[in-house]
DNA sequence: ATTATCTATAGATCTATAGATAATGC
DNA sequence: ATTATCTATAGATCTATAGATAATGC
């Protein structure tokens, strides 16, 4: 009798570890040709399996790019800075600038589905927005509660922004520099901008020519 | 008699002009799409022609890439900051800006051939990347210069280039997040950005925590 | 005569589906 | 029985070529 009513079996070991294998060299093959370059049938020789293999796993090209993209997200997590407070998690971000030198791959996928993502059709464009608005969001949180305790002065709502958009440009743009010429040093640069940006915000110079 | 060891005719106007419009449509479907996800078949469609008056212009989709960048080249001359001396000539990055407000799809296709161009391989790295160590080398000569004159205090080549990279880093970054969200104020956070780099610069405080 | 464009098409590649076969685990 | 994968292929799309036709300008 046929599993009328019941509850599926579940996918089986050797499905979960190639699905697996899939969402890891899709995020190669998108990283290295951008989600327009690469094709699920690269993808597919890549991992050993025939195309139709990864339909089976995902419904389509698009499915495929979520789950990439829920990985990475998964992967880069270590972004949300917990465990310290005040302008010392800001310091969390050296820390992201040397996971991404020793995580070329993970950068590469960001910097490229970002530019990709600047088409408004492009179907990565909505999580590539959140997730910048996510962030920002909590950088900002986190600058304006370091005013609040007195670490810093304090700063509206419209500066903290200012200075955290202009901070995870920075960051960006660095990181692009690297990726276009592994000579550049990523980690010095930061290290040195986030050193002047930290003393700026402890001055409360945060107004335009405004120094105390 | 056929035209034996004489000079060619030339091409016609309406040749010249096809061609134009050809790499005007190009420029504008790399920027939307990529150079991997535009096709020269959309791009004929776009301009009215069939794929195959594209391939007598260009010898193929890579010699249609070289024409686009080299009409962006063209196009973004004006970075070039001349009848400017001294820290003065920074205020002209601001001109830049808006420029690419007004300008989005030249800033599109930058950054989408950028991201892109993280690939080893792919046919427009080598353009990109000269034309970074170009402007970046070129920004570094004039804080030098400027240095020289008194304007600010010296500062040592490397400390130059740190700091050419990180400014450049941060218009790059706004500018991004320009592309994912219109509603950034690209104009006044890097206003904002550069009136405390300036003044950064005038006070000396290059290496960090180095205040005077 | 030269230049420009077109139609037609080769040959490759792409996403996705259909249906058969193999492997897994109840 | 369910899950996983394969072969085969449909149907679209892509770059590029060959050869015919049309437009331009000497």
């Amino acid at each position: 009798m046929a599993n009328v009513g019941g509850t599926p079996r579940g996918p089986y070991r050797s499905g979960i570890k190639r699905r697996e294998q899939i969402v890891s060299a899709a995020a190669k093959a998108f990283g290295e040709r951008g989600y327009n370059g690469a094709s699920m049938r690269q993808i597919a020789a890549d991992v050993g399996v025939s195309p139709a293999a990864l339909l089976r796993h995902f419904q389509d090209k698009e499915e495929l790019l979520a789950a990439v993209l829920e990985w990475w997200a998964r992967e880069t997590a270590a972004l949300r800075l917990e465990g310290r407070d005040g302008l010392a998690a800001f310091d969390g971000l050296r820390d992201l600038m040397t996971y991404h030198i020793s995580h070329r791959g993970l950068l590469e996928l960001f910097i490229h589905l970002t530019g990709e993502a600047s088409n408004e059709k492009h179907p990565a464009r909505a999580f590539i927005q959140d997730r910048y608005t996510g962030i920002v969001s909590m950088l900002v949180k986190r600058l304006l509660a370091t005013a609040e305790t007195g670490e810093i002065p304090p700063l509206t709502d419209a500066q903290a922004e200012a200075e955290v958009r202009a901070l995870c440009a920075t960051m960006d743009g660095l990181e692009i520099q690297w990726l276009l010429d592994p000579a550049v040093d990523l980690v010095g640069l930061f290290d040195f901008h986030l050193d002047h940006t930290l003393a700026r915000w402890r001055s409360g110079a945060y107004a335009p020519g405004a120094r105390s």
